[in-house]
DNA sequence: CGGCATCCACCGGGATACTG
DNA sequence: CAGTATCCCGGTGGATGCCG
């Protein structure tokens, strides 16, 4: 009785909501992955294409990251040539309010100033 | 004139806007260094008992890359024992709309479900 | 109290070569 | 076309110790 608590006794990171989307969200590349499959549904080779400066191995593995976070289906074709097309779930775009936000917060603060 | 160029010719990450957001709020504990900052100002010693979880030099480096950022000010009070005082400034509070968007996500789709 | 300096560990990202 | 398999590198985060 003699200190009050306070409310907030720790906060780890762990524990913020922030971080929590974050962590999905946050890889190098699931940004613009993201932002490109919010347009619709992508090839692999065209995500490639469209963004020139992630390596093959990189983009597979993001990819495949998004799926196990359920954010992104992948759909094989079995076909030859191979076609994969990549497209979001209802969870990847409920994302879209919450990214745009982002978007246009830097277009305020950094880019247009 | 043989292809039709198509709107989207590249997409690096560095042109992300998304990715520009993250690139300031991106770090481990800034989220809830913010997330805290948001209920008001708060000293060092403060952030870091709250924070039990986080080393001090990386809460330190943290708080300057944040105010490098613009996002928040650091004051120091010349008194003994010495005292600085962390808060907001406009531009980081400016991030509050599109932090409790992450933060309603998180809830809704990974914690809360 | 509120740091900074130093050193270290880890892991995400990257280049290259090969495959179903 | 759509990957996987290796190997490697740098940056961020972390533990410890000293200082105004």
């Amino acid at each position: 009785m003699e200190e009050k608590k306070v409310e907030i006794l720790t906060h780890g990171a762990a524990e913020c909501p922030i971080t929590a989307t974050i962590d999905v969200i946050g890889g190098k590349w699931k940004p613009p992955i993201i932002w490109l499959l919010l347009r619709g549904p992508m090839r692999f080779g065209t995500l490639s294409k469209t963004m020139p400066d992630i390596a093959l191995k990189v983009l597979s593995r993001q990819l495949k990251e998004l799926e196990a976070d359920g954010i992104i289906t992948r759909k094989a074709y079995p076909e030859v040539p191979p076609r994969v097309e990549y497209a979001l779930t209802e969870k990847g775009e409920s994302l879209r309010p919450a990214l745009t936000m982002l978007s246009e917060w830097s277009e305020t603060h950094i880019l247009g100033k």
